[in-house]
DNA sequence: ACAGTTGTAACTTAAATGGTTACAATAAAG
DNA sequence: CTTTATTGTAACCATTTAAGTTACAACTGT
C-alpha cells in the first residue's frame, strides 16, 4: 500500500500558503488550487495545526505558516499527516508460531532491519525543505511565464 | 498507510526455506511457522516464484530457494511482494488545478523529491541480505538454546 | 490409479481513504 | 447585537486493499 496522498496535498497546501498573495487563504481557496473538497483541506490543516506548522483562524478564516519555510522539512510534514498509531512504515506479521524456532525469533531480527530502512527514508525526507520546493516552483513558474 | 505484511511474511518464508531441515517444505508446513492459512503462503510463494526467487513443486509439493541467501537482498523480496502497478511508494494528489500556478506545477517539483526518498529507502533495503537475517537468527537461536 | 499438494477463483471481513453533506461554534464587521 | 463567513467535526458513502477462508481443478511422484 502506498503512503496517503495527504502527504502530497499537505506539501501543496504549505507551498501555497507560502507563495500566495491572497490575504485570507481559506479552506475553500486552498481546495480550489488542490481541486478537492474544502473539508478534505480542513482535515489536513487540522493535522498541520496539531503539529504546530500552521495556525488556522476560526470565524474569519485563513491559514498561516507558523515557521519560516526553511525551517520546515518534508519529514515535519510527513510526520504531521501520515498518522500511524505506532509510527511504523512496515506492517509486520501478526503472530508467528512461537513453537517454531524461526517463528519465535524472526520478528526480533527483522524489526531492527526494517527500522533502519525507515530511518534512512526519514533522513532523506529531512533533507528537503519547504523552502526548496517553493524556490524550485517559483523558478519554474517564472520560466513558464517568460515562455508563454 | 503501511507497507503490507506480505513483505514481513515473505522474509519469514525465505528464511525458513533456508534454515529448515524438512525435506518437503509445503505451504501447510510454512503456514504452521507463520501461523496463517496455507493459501496466504501460496499466494506469496507465487509472487516470489514470479520474481525467480524460489521454485515451487506442484503435485508432490515443496518450495526451494533458487539463489544463495547472500544473493538475495531485502529489496529483491520487497519488489517481489509489494505489488504496485506504478512502483511508487507515495500516492500523489489526483488532479491539482491547472489554472493555479502552484497547482499547475507542484507535482513536477514534488515528484522528483519523493522519488529520491523512495530511492534512498530502496538503497537501504538493498544493503540487507537474506543471509544476514539467517545468520543473525541462527546466532539468536543458538544463544537461546544454550540458556534454556 | 491414488494421495497429497499447488494454483486459483470466489467470497468474507476489516480497515483506510477520499469525498460529501450538514451544522454548531466561532469571530470579525457593521 | 446581529449578520456573515468560516472553521471544526460528525456522519455517511463508495472505493480500494488486505488477509483469511472454502472449494476444487490440475498436477505429479509413488
Amino acid at each position: 500500500m502506498k503512503i496517503s496522498s495527504r502527504f502530497s496535498v499537505a506539501i501543496h497546501i504549505l507551498t501555497l500558503l507560502k507563495m500566495t498573495n491572497v490575504k485570507v487563504p481559506t479552506s475553500a481557496y486552498i481546495a480550489g488550487s488542490v481541486n478537492t473538497n474544502p473539508v478534505v483541506i480542513r482535515r489536513i490543516l487540522g493535522m498541520l495545526k496539531e503539529a504546530n506548522l500552521v495556525e488556522v483562524k476560526r470565524g474569519n478564516g485563513g491559514a498561516y505558516l507558523l515557521r519560516s519555510s526553511d525551517n520546515i522539512t518534508l519529514l515535519d510534514i510527513y510526520k504531521a499527516v501520515v498518522v500511524d498509531k505506532d509510527r511504523d512504515l512496515f506492517r509486520k506479521q501478526a503472530s508467528p508460531n512461537n513453537l517454531c524456532p524461526v517463528g519465535a525469533n524472526i520478528l526480533s531480527i527483522v524489526e531492527p532491519a526494517l527500522d533502519a530502512v525507515q530511518e534512512a527514508m526519514e533522513t532523506e525526507l529531512k533533507k528537503v525543505l519547504l523552502a526548496d520546493i517553493v524556490q524550485q516552483l517559483s523558478k519554474k513558474i517564472a520560466t513558464t511565464k517568460k515562455l508563454s
